[in-house]
DNA sequence: GATTTTTAGTATCGAGTCGATACATTTATC
DNA sequence: GATAAATGTATCGACTCGATACTAAAAATC
């Protein structure tokens, strides 16, 4: 009962804002899955702007995201390069133009706009209740959580203030401690 | 900032719910639009089960709408009766095999499974915050609301404890007023 | 009461999504 | 060195979805 309450608005939220997305989306030409793949690698870090962890993120195959990717490459909203040391991997970044655009679109008006429209209190309230359904989601299906480092149990706080990643052991700067990463692990 | 926290908490919470929707689904033969379409028909009453009600629900063109509809009923999991009054328009409902469907894939196991594992407190925070999430992003963009009679102007108790409408003048019964209604106007 | 406009819904088309399958290349494992 | 695993691409077919054009019934206008 709770759930199926649960449910019904989060599938009138999700409804709501893709027919927005897309609304908005085709008047530059771009669906809405495209503008989630932009907008992912905007908040990912270096570690996970490659073509397999938009797969893990949006939960696709690789053929479709590699798909998308294709599409955004010659629209030039995205570019691809080769990882140094993997040959297999590449990774993707927004171009100027990609970044304009998603800047344009993302968040959606519509969303700011109510958004705005809430007391500051009520706001966040609501997005820590967000964060905490997202959490018990990936949790309980044993989904990769895709967190910041700050959660993460991956990293260490050097004496001198930095940061260091006991994952790939190095040292991280202020931006990519706030980025999204394929490897976080929540701490606990 | 806040409305991009939102967004990416939102985005994703969606993502992953399509992503799981369509994946169980897929099974059964069917994508997460036409599982919305079912879905809508079991909580809207009967003012409420046409396929433009469907239309302004989803967010859809009324011909993208009405394709899905017809697959629907091919599959024999909606009927489609006229109505007595108006010949123009159709009423759609649930056959009893679209009702057993529907009960296996919704509200997405997933959901149920996450949903289980948190605090009762947390779970009616987390329902209350996405209701009014959802009242916002229509109130502020002049959308229909979509909600039940006990939320509705036009809702009048009688001294009997029953209820009437006053849109469509007619008495309603206990499960009428409990389903959602594309008439539904917000009191105050 | 006849004409026009509006409303509810259908038919068809084309661009795009997405999973499935098959494949190529590089790296890891034994 | 042979085999397995990982990263990513290519191609196909079923399906979505908006746009446009259409039918028929009801409502509005005159």
């Amino acid at each position: 009962m709770t759930s199926g309450n649960l449910y019904n608005h989060l599938e009138r939220l999700s409804e709501i804002l893709r027919t927005d997305l897309r609304k908005s989306g085709i008047e530059h030409g771009l669906q809405p899955v495209q503008l989630e793949v932009l907008h992912y690698l905007s908040v990912c870090n270096r570690y996970s702007d490659t073509p397999l962890a938009v797969t893990e993120y949006l939960g696709q195959t690789k053929g479709t995201v590699s798909q998308t990717i294709k599409v955004l490459e010659q629209k030039r909203l995205l570019q691809k390069r080769n990882d140094t040391e993997d040959k297999r991997v590449s990774h993707l970044s927004l171009t100027p133009r990609g970044s304009k655009l998603l800047d344009q679109l993302v968040p959606p008006p519509m969303l700011t706009k109510a958004s705005d429209k809430l007391p500051e209190r009520t706001r966040k309230q609501i997005n820590q209740a967000l964060q905490q359904l997202v959490m018990a989601l990936l949790q309980s299906n044993g989904m990769k959580s895709f967190g910041v480092c700050h959660t993460c149990r991956y990293n260490l706080h050097s004496k001198d203030g930095g940061y260091f990643c006991n994952l790939v052991k190095q040292a991280l700067t202020e931006d990519d401690v706030e980025r999204l990463c394929r490897e976080h692990e929540t701490v606990g």
